[in-house]
DNA sequence: CTTATTCGTTTACACTTGTAATCTAATCTC
DNA sequence: GAGATTAGATTACAAGTGTAAACGAATAAG
């Protein structure tokens, strides 16, 4: 079993996982063109944050001739759960609908994507309780605030 | 108007914002009492981050006798919004679906909650795209792979 | 072959973050 | 009033980040 011993990801690294994610597997050539436009990044940070990535296990490298290629250690699927959940752990419980609310509202949703939404909280609902507990430590929500 | 600049809040500072939050106006004490069972930290611990998030703005201070009391200057809903925003930023818009998707599956919401979710989804609705359009960075996903 | 280019590695440096110890001035306590 | 307690300010220090320059080895180019 894998124990992923959670790979931090920092912004900037971002956008390298994201070109990696892309292509699946990529030389640092193939990431420094590919971020030539978006960031102003000299080569040298991106090989940089390229060799961060590979210490941080995020990326795995293989010798291809006198070069390597790179590819992506942790999927983005993952990456981008744990990222989101993450928000979920910094308010109270009984918050989680405003926050997920506030997603949908500055979200760019497809009809499917939202037809499937809809599916998915109606199947939600079934077993949804009447009202969400607090769990926050004392002292750090206002649910208490009698 | 207020332009915020910005103001990022770590993970350990948000602990103390959560304490402000809930309070309206703190000591420093209360925040240390609070905190004293949930998080491990000695006393100047939370007294550098209460002093960093008043550099950073995002406590205001006041006298208050020979103390001073703590309020926030950001709200929470705010901080809140601008944290899961960013998740929004990190992948493709077309991917949108699918954050919301893992993040309802992961939260905990009241039947209320959900019910206003659908309404406001079947709302969303009315004037959705069939299809999202990706406006990544050309190589940063894999929406133009054909 | 000699030179220019390219790749990966090493080093750099300031800023942020987590986590405190210490110091100093004010203030309760006896 | 003298000592104990407290609040806030100053200093510390390692790890993580953003951003890169420089270097050395290999290789492509002429």
């Amino acid at each position: 079993m894998i124990i992923p011993t959670k790979i931090t990801i920092s912004e900037a690294e971002w956008e390298i996982m994201r070109v990696v994610w892309a292509h699946q597997t990529v030389t640092s050539r193939e990431v420094i063109d590919t971020l030539d436009n978006k960031m102003n990044w000299k080569q040298s940070t991106i090989k940089t944050l390229i060799g961060r990535l590979v210490e941080k296990k995020a990326l795995k490298k293989e010798k291809y001739g006198r070069k390597f290629l790179y590819s992506a250690n942790i999927s983005e699927n993952e990456t981008v759960r744990s990222f989101s959940e993450d928000i979920l752990g910094r308010v109270c419980q009984k918050d989680n609908g405003r926050v997920i609310q506030q997603l949908v509202e500055k979200s760019v949703l497809s009809q499917e994507d939202i037809e499937q939404l809809i599916i998915q909280l109606q199947d939600k609902l079934i077993n949804a309780p009447v009202e969400v507990p607090c769990e926050c430590a004392p002292g750090q929500c206002d649910c208490h605030v009698a």
